[in-house]
DNA sequence: TTTATAACCGAACAGGTTGTTCCGAAACAA
DNA sequence: TTGTTTCGGAACAACCTGTTCGGTTATAAA
């Protein structure tokens, strides 16, 4: 009844209810960012009633999750470039968020929470570590530090995102991805070759 | 009257109330990490009026900062090193929050709240930023990235730091300065010496 | 269309938090 | 000693969370 329920409900107030308060956060959220947004701004914006909200939902954090998921099939898809470029998701995202650059910052500026960051975090160390394994050479065992080296690079990438979402930092989405490659490219691969085992 | 107040009162009342906060703050991360820290708890802990907690400071948030700011001393300690060597405050830092692991762990790790990492961020910038600065070959402009690869320093470190103190990576403090150079200092060290300005 | 069911409303509630205010009592420095 | 500062601690308003419950309404299935 809570949580991570993925599939389409049969019943359309079940749909209805759930939507207006998605929707509903993602305007709060806008407005004065997530960390500020109550439960019971919540409800009122989505015009539900308290007992129905806690029926669908644990508590904030569970609608934003809800929302938030949609951004690991937008990561995934982006591995599809050509192969040997490493982290192909970080211009692609770089771009996303750009455009999306309100909802950005509301969600991971100052006045974001550190749940988004947080979430942020998980999805994107699964695509990364997923890549940093596609990359090893052939035949060659995974480095022990292989989760040391997927936990640097998915914090960097963070550091910047949240900095540049907050207008810390003015640049092109071309010249965040360059800094971030430029910083973390060469290590990364040396790291990868030599650390090649036995097959 | 409020918040970073520095110098030493005169007057012993007004020592003794900030230390007893200070002190049961100390105490209630430890059992209940930060985050779940009220101020109730400080005052019931401190067994200090609610009202005189309000008149030395602002918010919780103001407790741990007039307790934090030790650290910036112990960092700009560290460079101390032999020059040429990026970085160095990063072995000691892993080393001192390894024996005050408990400590470290109820602040930085899951249950430690994200003013401590944001305020542990923006400490460690500055270090690095001097850092880098310093490393410079000589006669030459900082380039205009210096702060984009500050950012992605500090944050690859925090991200380390704070799964390690979460218990999610097992590994000495020389593996974790390890790594962190490993993946970090090829990309810096081209970089500076690649954006060498005219003087 | 009918009907059983599931979802909804909304008010009310208990429990918790924050930050302020007040004034008498106590501790302090001079 | 004396005038000033700080402390205590209760009481307060305001807000938030999550739960409960009985009556109402929409829905899907028969």
């Amino acid at each position: 009844m809570f949580g991570n329920q993925r599939r389409e409900s049969t019943d359309r107030r079940v749909r209805r209810t759930r939507k207006a308060v998605q929707q509903a956060l993602i305007e709060l959220v806008l407005e004065k960012g997530y960390e500020a947004v109550t439960v019971t701004d919540l409800i009122n914006r989505a015009d539900v009633g308290r007992s129905t909200f806690y029926a669908h939902f644990a508590d904030k954090q569970d609608v934003l999750f809800s929302n938030l998921d949609e951004l690991h099939g937008l990561l995934r898809l982006a591995p599809a470039a050509r192969p040997g470029t490493l982290f192909a998701f970080s211009l692609p995202m770089f771009e996303h968020l750009h455009e999306q650059r309100r909802l950005a910052r509301a969600l991971l500026g100052r006045r974001g929470g550190s749940a988004v960051i947080a979430r942020g975090e998980q999805i994107l160390a699964t695509v990364v570590r997923d890549e940093l394994l596609a990359a090893l050479p052939p035949r060659s065992t995974p480095p022990p530090s292989l989760d040391l080296m997927v936990t640097c690079v998915v914090g960097a990438f963070m550091a910047l995102l949240r900095k540049w979402a907050d207008g810390e930092i003015n640049a092109t989405p071309a010249e965040m991805d360059a800094a971030f490659r430029a910083v973390v490219t060469p290590g990364v691969e040396t790291a990868l070759a030599a650390g090649a085992g036995r097959p």
